[in-house]
DNA sequence: AAGTCGCCAATTGTCTACAATCTACAAACG
DNA sequence: CGTTTGTAGATTGTAGACAATTGGCGACTT
């Protein structure tokens, strides 16, 4: 009777622009200090500056860009005092939703986990350098929204949006994939065999290792 | 040559609307599940909608309303796990914040702080419930800005305004206001007194039973 | 020459009118 | 009589025009 058809879904004018824009923002597309001019924006979308204004307006409440009144936008400037808040506060909520997650462990959230790992590792031995940034994410996402807490998950978006833009802004060279995939299986042994501490520090490590390696070769413009 | 004259603000609509519906929201006055009509705000408050439309997006990526596409905003219903999720994230914001500050005390910090809690006993005397909850926030405010941790704070600004909301929701029945002033009194020696484990444990313990106490008496709408 | 004033270009802020979409209810159809 | 289809009213979404504000540059003043 019913087919599958796929869901079509009309998105306001406001919220692509949003996503193209944040989309822009986290890709390192749109650098930081880049004036984002309503007018030019509305030109370059081909919409009118009202859905442009709105979608900016939420930018500016996710601390993606900055508004001066009549003066315009900019895309907000990351310091290495903001990086480093950035990883810290990275690293509160995860700790935080491991905690939660190892307190009440779900087997099929376990399972989900060791994939996303397993399919990292052959994303590493294959170099898809891509692959492995996306899986990197889902399982931190996945960490995150195993907490069931939405408050933190919120907040966890808001810090991760952060996180992808400096991840994009600087340029890892000596960036060992295979090291980066396979550093996550410790770290899921010790969570599936309930030992909190051990999973807490080397989630920690992880975390502050990759924020120091960060903010040390972060170049202030 | 120069006096002190009053700085003069020319806050845009936008932000003068902002300010007051977010305002009423917090204030209670707003109840969850009121019908935000863009064109009545408007007319209410002698304004186009143009930018009650900015200071309604702004105030639905602050989780305080919710929009459906062509049907409406709404200010955003609270659920009893919402008010856990709340007061947990505030547990887990205030205690990292004081884990920083114990770690490289400030003493004219502490002093604001001894300050705050003793103008809060003498509130809490006189029977004045407006100064007391008015200084409970400004205790745990300055905690926070002390730890000098931005993204903290402006995780924090997010769940002290649902904390706020909460509270002006609730009816509190027995709030017995000298209590509440004088259970700040151990917290603050703990912290004077470099003690962290015990300060943690009281701050904790402290939000755990505000929390519990509110989350208890909730009647779902 | 230093300081002040006034104008100009650029940009944002606001308003009004019109288009698009949704829900619910009524009408047409088998 | 139940299902489907059309329509009305309300609300949000978008567009385009106009007003307000800012910062800078140049001319004028003393």
């Amino acid at each position: 009777m019913t087919i599958a058809l796929p869901q079509i879904k009309n998105l306001s004018i406001r919220e692509q622009s949003l996503d193209t824009l944040r989309q822009a923002i986290l890709s390192g597309e749109l650098k930081p200090g880049t004036a984002l001019t309503e007018t030019d924006l509305a030109r370059q979308l081909g919409v009118s500056r009202a859905p442009i204004r709105e979608a900016l307006r939420i930018l500016n409440s996710e601390g993606l860009v900055e508004s001066i009144p009549y003066h315009g936008t900019t895309v907000r400037r990351l310091t290495k005092t903001d990086i480093e808040e950035i990883y810290s506060m990275r690293s509160l909520l995860e700790t935080y939703a491991l905690e939660r997650v190892m307190r009440s462990p779900e087997t099929a959230d376990m399972q989900r986990l060791r994939d996303i790992v397993h399919e990292m590792i052959s994303a590493g031995d294959a170099g898809d350098i891509i692959a492995v940034n996306a899986l990197d994410r889902d399982f931190h996402d996945t960490l995150i929204e195993m907490s069931g807490h939405r408050v933190l998950h919120s907040m966890w978006l808001m810090v991760a949006m952060k996180v992808r833009q400096v991840m994009a802004l600087v340029n890892r060279r000596n960036t060992d994939l295979t090291l980066i995939a396979r550093k996550h299986l410790p770290l899921l042994d010790a969570v599936e065999r309930g030992n909190f501490m051990r999973a807490r520090a080397l989630l920690k490590e992880h975390i502050a290792t990759a924020g120091d390696l960060i903010a040390e070769d972060w170049v202030e413009p």
